[in-house]
DNA sequence: TAACTGTAGATTGTCAACAATAAACGGATG
DNA sequence: CATCCGTTTATTGTTGACAATCTACAGTTA
């Protein structure tokens, strides 16, 4: 069951799509301001290119939603309201609930497999919770959830759940050391894994939709230190 | 509270998406035949602009996927397979059902405002069924849920739902006068919008998962009728 | 002093020409 | 006759320059 077809996308990779990624990871890992304007002809010399190629890389980030563009003022990085927050967590429950429920209803060496990787997720993030390295803790946290989703195999929805991740690293980005406490984050992923691992559907929706709530808490709680606007 | 920055926004659109959106108009509606390569200058010619801007647009269409992106090839209309089709209605009823749980919990004057517009669309439906309009009936199909969706007022739901909504177009588009039989297409969605009226949480998720569910059968029943390979 | 206006600067939007790559065709060769 | 290889052609990828627009600042005036 390999997928050949799999490297062949890979090499022949379009180039706004590889200045797009490059881009959106400097957002995520907080190398521009919210709301900041992001200047084309200094990017485009940055990142060795030039405006074309970069504008539609832009273009990309704008259809994704972490970039907002004015007709003749530019494009800028978004700016995270509380509301913004309410919405994304909101989708994330939708597709995480409905990757569950693919997941179960999918063959048990499927979900044997994804449950590995999850273990493995899961073990670097207690690693990091004692380097204190909380970019680096942020980054597994969404992994966990994309490697979630990507159990499911459904394309689109991975696709989705990208642009979801990349955004809400962004609002995590926000809070910094304000960070919940992290020993209860840990928790909350392993009882996930815990359901999904014993096929309990009941829990396992339960504890994504307690895992989203919390999440929305603690984003929305303190918004002066987590740089989020009413 | 007013958001008077909602004007400026909708008066400064930027180019490429304006560009973008007449594309997918272009696409849904069948003008490109799947698997059709977009010749870049020929097009931009066409819709009265040069190459950078249309571009640009492409690479927008690219994100949302309705087109692939092949590095030194060009861009191509994206070819439905049966597998591509259950991806799609699945992640259209996560989206769906998702909606239905929101709006159910909203207010009753949003459901009643959602209520209104929905009855509209299917008044529209029923017209059309008799003109045999098959085109039309197969956007104010998309356009009933596309409104449904957009009750929740949750923005990112809705982006997500109207690339999904093209996409549905691009699968009905095949089928033509194969539509499954149009009454019985009229009441499934007649009973969506009664089981909303009545808050019928339970009844409301049973109808969108069979409307689904039936859509995919007919869909991927007649492979050779659809232009649709396995 | 405050408000208004005109100018200057910077930035984006658009375009046309150039370079690079891949597909298509025709001919040579086993 | 099929296969392989070089050439041709069309298309995309990239770049730089030009035009249009907006913001900011300075000067003027009530």
């Amino acid at each position: 069951m390999a997928a050949p077809e799999a490297t062949f996308v890979l090499e022949g990779r379009p180039t706004a799509q590889l200045i797009a990624d490059q881009l959106r990871e400097l957002i995520v890992q907080g190398a521009f301001r919210p709301g900041q304007q992001v200047n084309e002809s200094a990017l485009a010399s940055q990142l060795n290119t030039s405006r074309g190629p970069l504008r539609e890389a832009l273009q990309r980030l704008c259809q994704e939603g972490i970039l907002v563009s004015k007709r003749n003022r530019g494009v800028f990085v978004l700016e995270l309201t509380a509301a913004d927050v309410k919405e994304i967590y909101a989708v994330r429950e939708a597709v995480e609930l409905a990757a569950a429920h693919t997941l179960l209803d999918s063959g048990p060496e499927q979900i044997a497999t994804t449950v590995r990787e999850l273990k493995a997720i899961i073990k670097n993030m207690a690693k990091q919770v004692k380097a204190s390295d909380w970019q680096a803790l942020a980054r597994l946290d969404m992994q966990f959830h994309t490697t979630f989703v990507s159990g499911t195999g459904n394309t689109r929805l991975i696709r989705i759940y990208e642009t979801l991740a990349a955004e809400s690293r962004m609002c995590i980005l926000g809070l910094e050391v304000a960070y919940p406490r992290i020993d209860v984050l840990v928790q909350e992923h392993q009882k996930i894994l815990d359901h999904l691992e014993a096929g309990d559907r009941q829990g396992l929706q339960r504890a994504i939709q307690r895992h989203m709530e919390k999440a929305v808490e603690d984003l929305t709680s303190d918004p002066e230190a987590a740089g989020i606007s009413a």
